[in-house]
DNA sequence: TGATAAACTGAACAGTGTCAAGATTAGCTT
DNA sequence: AAGCTAATCTTGACACTGTTCAGTTTATCA
């Protein structure tokens, strides 16, 4: 019969879910707790037995978006066996996301709830612990001498172009696959060479 | 004796500022335009006289601060001779004003207001125009072959650096400038040597 | 001087996040 | 199995938000 109960059951993940589908709908500045609160079928201080505040059901999102993006990149990684050929996968992966996703990539650089990152040793951190071992990869066959540069160095790389194409000047080629597509191939292309840059 | 008049006077000005002073206290997301119109001593309906709505009181922000950085971009490259040093230059300015200036510069690029780039010819937009000149003498050298790429590439490369710096993982080193001028040194220094990949 | 337009006020509206008091029910304990 | 406790949800409220609109004030210029 599914009339709707009184105690929910598992109210936390749908509001989780139906506040995703507005903000890829209508971006996350259109966000209403309410909104979502009523799309889930339950009165507006419901959301507050499950979080905080906003904030945190965004902190939510932003949690699951980042975890997405650490494996759709370590799945990246994996499908290579030279580490170049893994740098580059990394980085097309992370720009693809950022591409296809540019709602839920932005959530995970919001700025409020950067402390997804701080919160874990660097090594374990998400999306850090990828692009280390690869780079570890580097620099075993001698092609990196610093690894914590060359690391930064990277990741601004990609991560850099991926912002471009969703919040900067590049926005107007983001639409056409295929142009990105290139785009990112010659750009991660250059990768190899920046890890491999002299001494001085 | 400056009794306040009905007529401000230079209201718009006023308003600008004191939304600033308000963003780069509290943060963008504490921005209230009746806030802003009480400290400018005015009633809440007055900016509709100057501002279609709030978004375009943050997009006038957002273009003063665009200018900014364009200005000390463009300031830093001429203070080089070579074009390496230009190209290095710019890199450093440009992250240097992001960890300065955080909200200021995440103003530029948040997303709502990327028309800024895109209204004018690419050749003629802030930024890019600094980068493109510098990136052009580099290719009057044989340093570069693809100046579009090269482009993207160091423009992702800084932009990337830099808003890992304030929004993402790199956000504990922001704080100690010293340690910042040291990274950005090194990252810049890979820079040329991107530009300098060999075609395949 | 007088008319037109610009600038500003004050009140109102719908919508927001958030909280507290009370109703409802799930689940454990005896 | 009964009852208690804690979790869950509702209802109603509060302060605040962006925005609009009718009316008031003043600058500007013919």
């Amino acid at each position: 019969m599914e009339k709707p109960a009184y105690h929910h059951g598992n109210l936390k993940q749908v509001l989780l879910e139906e506040a995703l589908k507005f903000i890829e709908t209508d971006g996350i500045k259109a966000l209403s707790l309410r909104k979502v609160a009523k799309q889930a079928g339950v009165s507006p201080g419901a959301p507050y037995h499950h979080f905080k505040n906003k904030d945190e059901l965004i902190a939510g999102l932003a949690v699951r978006s980042l975890e997405k993006l650490d494996a759709t990149s370590e799945a990246a990684a994996q499908g290579q066996i030279s580490p170049q050929e893994k740098l580059k996968a990394v980085g097309k992966a992370y720009i693809l996301y950022a591409v296809e996703n540019p709602e839920q990539f932005r959530l995970v650089f919001s700025s409020e709830q950067s402390g997804s990152f701080l919160s874990q040793p660097p090594n374990e951190a998400p999306l850090f612990r990828v692009l280390y071992k690869v780079i570890e990869e580097l620099e075993a066959i001698g092609l990196v001498s610093n690894v914590q540069v060359a690391a930064i160095t990277a990741w601004g790389l990609v991560h850099g172009v991926a912002t471009l194409l969703i919040d900067g000047p590049l926005q107007p080629m983001s639409t056409d696959l295929e142009q990105v597509n290139a785009l990112v191939e010659e750009v991660t292309s250059g990768l190899i060479y920046v890890q491999a840059a002299p001494k001085r």
